[in-house]
DNA sequence: ACAGTTCTTGCATGCGTTTGCAAACCTGGG
DNA sequence: CCCAGGTTTGCAAACGCATGCAAGAACTGT
């Protein structure tokens, strides 16, 4: 085979310059002449070379690896998430090393350790908090961190999210409008930004017109907690006739719920808004109405962000992208409302 | 900041030694005395030093990054793989460095040389089908390659999947055994192993009970093709009275369709299986009759199998682990048949 | 106590690049 | 034809670590 590594040494010769030159051939910005960088990209071509990028990365102390930590993958959110960013990242020439991080603080330390041994240019945490030491590690090693779909107060972080405290309160004009009378939430985790701000903006939209939710319980994120709750406040005498669910995961296990064990008509007895609009949410055995989350204009926003402070030029801000209400049929629709 | 990069040297000279002492300190299997290990411990401790992969990858030619290279996520399959195979790579210290591949050969091709750039110990293909030259490329560079879930015949890379054939043998044989006269098949993809496997095992299956299929298609594993199918093939005169789907994920959508666009009733009109288990299988919603993948497993053994080739003893291998047909409700059951 | 072994250790080199520096090379204007 | 100005180029020193080699230390058995 010899097709074993060649370095920028054997392309020197074979092209009759120095090392340096093929270095600088194939360094942007550096400057060579015609003449030269002809002969280095003929020898290179002819002997298959290709820098390489980890010497590359020890002497310029830019890997062009970007971290990517994520809790699951099991809400689809995710996945499709991770695709675009990994295919936005891609295309702007960086590569994507990617840790799963059980949600304690204590693997995302470890994990952002090692992140930084291997001179990660930067980090996007998608569904992970942050502890206050960790942003201070990142940032004094100077990684840049955005965080995805989560906000957290500190100035040193960007953080790219939709507007969950508007999206709360469409979700409640929404259910208002369509004349329900017993509305109740089932709250994404009240630990993460988003559980807390889409619950916020739903209790100040119900308050806007002068309606309080009949009951709010934290889901969690997670599917059999939600259901859990679901059944509590579907069991007794009152029921409500309308919940909100903290995002589409956990309301495709509610509506399971009350359909196929309590029996109950979605929308007809008790509609269900979502939040995200994955996929799953357009298929017809959910159908759900949800508040959409952009993922495509998510993820060029962090893209954008990240690589705008790598760069150099670009400080930590917030951005906050505004959703739509999807219409679809698990939600009783208001009088006279035609799409 | 006192957190910038600390060096062996600076270790080295705090705890009084040399520098190759601090690095044989912090490599497994080189001498050092107990004295000097605890002095280039506490050294190391205080200063916060963490040897630099990089730098390590250059001399030792390992990275102990493993390059993972997936064609698609929205088959929940797939995010699931992914999400174990990193927990597991990232348990023996091993790390992830993620492409997304649209499935052309030529994108493959790009993304390989990018990882053999990176210097990745391994590669992990998932759902993606890979040319000869691409095989040798990888081979001749010493980097081991195994595919998860797709096999192909090639002594020199290593293979793990469930047993399609006898999938697709179980799944005739309990349409079979459950009464059914108009079977038909929406087939996996016919340019993946598993879809032919499937599809192959399927007819095998029923041709053992002298039963030959009505209608069988190619839905290339995406909803919409098969959903086009499945309208097609129930839309005329006699339709099938149950359909095996080479996948989960058009599954679902096939159902939705039958159910919601032409009004039958699963399984009561008509029987649907599926191939994989994922998740939402297991959802009220469809509670599909499906071929389970047992993906723990697979992971495991494509783990195993994988650093048996990078540490040197081990061959390439073929592993074939058997999945049990799980029944639920999307299919009609034989006579006196309880679970 | 001594020769023979096995362990440790430091020195120096190299992995494949980038980059500051200074020399060598052009270019054109006088 | 020569010199100031800018370009291009090669040299050599990093980057942070692993490792072969030879010398030194520690230990074995007699």
């Amino acid at each position: 085979m010899p097709n074993d590594k060649i370095t920028s040494a054997e392309v020197a010769k074979l092209a009759g310059v120095s090392q340096s030159a093929v270095s600088r051939v194939f360094t942007p910005g550096a400057s060579a002449s015609a003449k030269t960088i002809e002969k280095v990209r003929k020898a290179a071509a002819d002997l298959g070379y290709r820098p390489n990028p980890l010497a590359r990365a020890m002497i310029t102390g830019k890997s062009r690896i970007i971290g990517l930590v994520v809790a699951y993958l099991d809400n689809q959110f995710y996945p499709v998430a991770v695709e675009r960013l990994s295919k936005a990242l891609q295309a702007k020439g960086y590569h994507i090393l990617v840790f799963m991080a059980s949600n304690s603080s204590d693997g995302i330390e470890t994990v952002f350790k090692e992140l930084m041994d291997y001179q990660v240019d930067g980090i996007i945490t998608a569904s992970v908090a942050l502890s206050n030491d960790l942003v201070t590690l990142a940032e004094s090693a100077g990684v840049p961190v955005v965080m995805f779909n989560r906000h957290q107060e500190d100035e040193r972080l960007s953080a790219v999210t939709s507007d969950n405290l508007a999206g709360g309160r469409s979700a409640a004009n929404f259910l208002v409008a369509g004349g329900h009378q017993r509305i109740a939430h089932i709250a994404g985790w009240q630990g993460a930004s988003t559980g807390r701000l889409r619950q916020d903006g739903f209790v100040q939209g119900l308050a806007d017109h002068g309606v309080r939710a009949v009951a709010i319980g934290d889901g969690m994120y997670d599917q059999d907690t939600a259901v859990t709750l679901a059944r509590d406040m579907c069991s007794g005498p009152n029921r409500p006739d309308a919940i909100f669910v903290g995002n589409d995961h956990m309301a495709f296990a509610v509506m399971d719920c009350l359909r196929f064990e309590l029996g109950l008509d979605v929308p007809g007895d008790i509609s269900i808004i979502g939040y995200d609009d994955v996929p799953i949410a357009a298929w017809p055995a959910y159908d759900l109405t949800t508040i959409r989350q952009p993922v495509n204009r998510m993820v060029e926003a962090t893209v954008d962000g990240l690589l705008a402070r790598i760069t150099g030029d670009g400080v930590p801000c917030n951005i906050r992208i505004p959703g739509p209400l999807i219409i679809r049929g698990s939600a009783r629709k208001p009088k006279g409302f035609t799409q």
